[in-house]
DNA sequence: CTGAAAGCGCTTACAG
DNA sequence: CTGAAAGCGCTTACAG
């Protein structure tokens, strides 16, 4: 280390920390009104921008008081007023997920905007952290985003006894629950088309278990599109692997790979995530096939880092920060006692980032790909 | 999409959204109160923990009260009165950093343990926004977190101007401006010795600009470590890469492999950040370089996905998580009237995690390796 | 040990 | 248009 810390919280002239020096008092509405010579409910009318409630020579004076200290309004006194915290809660699993840090991204945005602020609570998606993280925000906060994707534990009948408006992220509720999800069925639908134009007929399908909302959804997806593709799907293609076990993409390769060669699929749709795609990619090129020539592989959630990859990932990148800035507008808008939908599938398009992992049905598949 | 969305805020039954329905009014002081009979002051001080200032007999029934409305105080109500919002504000330049994230997740953790909560704002290391976002968070928190490595800018003198107590994150500040950095000189070193250390006595250091504070330090204890180790340095091989530049990475790597045979580096120490290390990785494969068989690479920053690599990125991993976490715990301190160091340097040490991006120097380099 | 009062900084009917 | 008052939910001296 380059500097020596000084214990005594004093630089090398002796001085104070800046941070450490008595803090100054904030001028209130209060010493605005005073040095404007007016009644403090005055400053707050002119404040809250009700327009021609007060006369433009008044004005001027109180104006002037404002930008002579520097006033601005203590946020949290005015919340207690009016009842509002001006404050979100966003509750998410991992701060470290590209998906839910871009979600997060998009939520921080639409607040900004709406001049609302964000209490952001990590939950290792682990249900008993959720329940007490719910807790501590609840009370401080005019709504909750609550985003994850899993449907087990008792944190969603939390979040409706608390009495707190909310809307849940990446995740369908009841009946009565508004939630904002990504068009998981279109991403689907987009790999699985992908896979089949290039002549695969064969196609399987590594998703993440049922507890996972998305994961529900894209297998359906998966089953609906090969359908109406006119391909048939062994159940041996439809694999479950564990988003947080290390060695889910390995299984899930193993169980595809030991298949009788004209069962054994010739592409993969993994849908269970970056982390277990990743995986897969690199279980398939140790147990020796080559990406595309013997196998393609098409993922689910995008990341730059993909690029680097070889070969790169083709990947579904779904509008995260989209989803995330929906979910802040629309719980801001039902606080403003609008009626919102229930469920809101994001009109952004998922989009399918062509890579190298894909390529033609290598020419000993049985039958000819579908002009 | 699957579901129906409804527009008129009511599930298919009719009933308005959960949400929606009237928001019971949360149970106060005064209602404990009521409740056990007692005056509302007994309640607040048997419930801020002042021990032994109320009768045993009284404290039963105050607490059967709380028990049965299910009350919980209103920590708004709570920050006026006490002066304090029980809340601390984080600047972040960007949550989809995994660096950054990592700071972030530390830090949250660090909050939650002290019963404090985090407001956050992105700032995409900008200037300008980094100064509205400050100004839009001062009024809320009791002390601020700004992340940063970036020197230039006037957020830090807005920073001080402002009264709020804060701590500067992955930089350092001026004399009397608290900070929280973590140890990249020895992060270096560990870089430049293991490189030394498989022989290679042409090392080159790509870096950042000198408006990141970090880019600072790394380069200065590169030259150091190389001197320790006596191992000369051509000017040519400091690099300097833009983080935010998509060519930058190439550039370096062009400007390197232009050099003359006897000159030109057999490892690079890339520290100018993930996006850059990789960048760089790619464009010595593009241009034909072998790894590590040509050259040698270590980058500066983690990530899983590197595993992932080929081939994988050894890089130099520092505790992110632990800095942030740090920087809530000395900011509460000084909140508390302790005296905290101007500059803390994480004790945690980096971790060079090795991967395959680095094998021995090739054997035409024309001097042997040290012992 | 307990109660009554004043106050944190703002907002909003309600009178002038 | 402006002022005086009451109140948001809590805390903390100050008296009993």
């Amino acid at each position: 280390m380059a500097t020596n810390a000084r214990a005594d919280g004093r630089d090398s002239q002796g001085r104070p920390n800046r941070a450490a020096r008595p803090r100054p008092r904030r001028p209130t509405l209060r010493d605005v009104a005073r040095l404007a010579g007016v009644d403090p409910s005055v400053v707050s009318r002119e404040l809250s921008g009700q327009e021609s409630r007060v006369r433009p020579e008044t004005r001027a004076r109180v104006l002037a008081a404002v930008a002579q200290l520097g006033y601005q309004p203590n946020q949290v006194a005015r919340g207690l007023s009016l009842g509002r915290m001006l404050t979100l809660g966003v509750l998410i699993p991992s701060l470290t997920s590209p998906a839910y840090a871009a979600m997060i991204a998009g939520a921080e945005r639409a607040a900004c905007a709406a001049d609302y602020v964000l209490l952001f609570a990590g939950t290792g998606d682990d249900d008993e952290t959720m329940c007490r993280q719910l807790g501590r925000l609840a009370h401080r906060v005019d709504g909750i985003v609550m985003a994850s994707a899993r449907r087990d534990g008792r944190a969603l009948q939390r979040l409706q006894q608390l009495g707190v408006p909310f809307i849940l992220l990446n995740r369908r509720g009841g009946e009565a629950d508004p939630c904002v999800i990504g068009d998981d069925e279109e991403g689907t639908r987009l790999a699985v088309q992908h896979l089949a134009a290039l002549g695969h007929r064969r196609i399987a399908c590594i998703c993440a278990p049922s507890v996972i909302d998305t994961a529900v959804r894209r297998r359906a997806a998966f089953l609906e599109a090969m359908a109406a593709l006119g391909l048939a799907v062994e159940p041996a293609w439809l694999v479950v692997a564990s988003p947080g076990d290390s060695q889910g993409g390995e299984a899930a390769v193993r169980a595809l790979l030991g298949l009788p060669e004209a069962q054994r699929p010739t592409a993969l749709f993994c849908a269970a995530g970056l982390t277990t795609s990743l995986q897969t990619l690199a279980a398939l090129q140790r147990l020796g096939q080559r990406i595309p020539a013997d196998v393609s592989v098409v993922g689910f959630d995008d990341s730059p880092l993909l690029d680097y990859l070889s070969p790169p990932l083709t990947t579904v990148r779904m509008p995260h920060a989209a989803m995330g800035a929906r979910a802040v507008e629309l719980l801001l808008a039902h606080l403003q006692g609008q009626q919102i939908p229930r469920e809101t599938c994001l009109e952004e398009r998922p989009k399918l980032v062509l890579r190298n992992s894909t390529g033609p049905a290598s020419s000993d598949v049985c039958s000819p790909a579908p002009s």
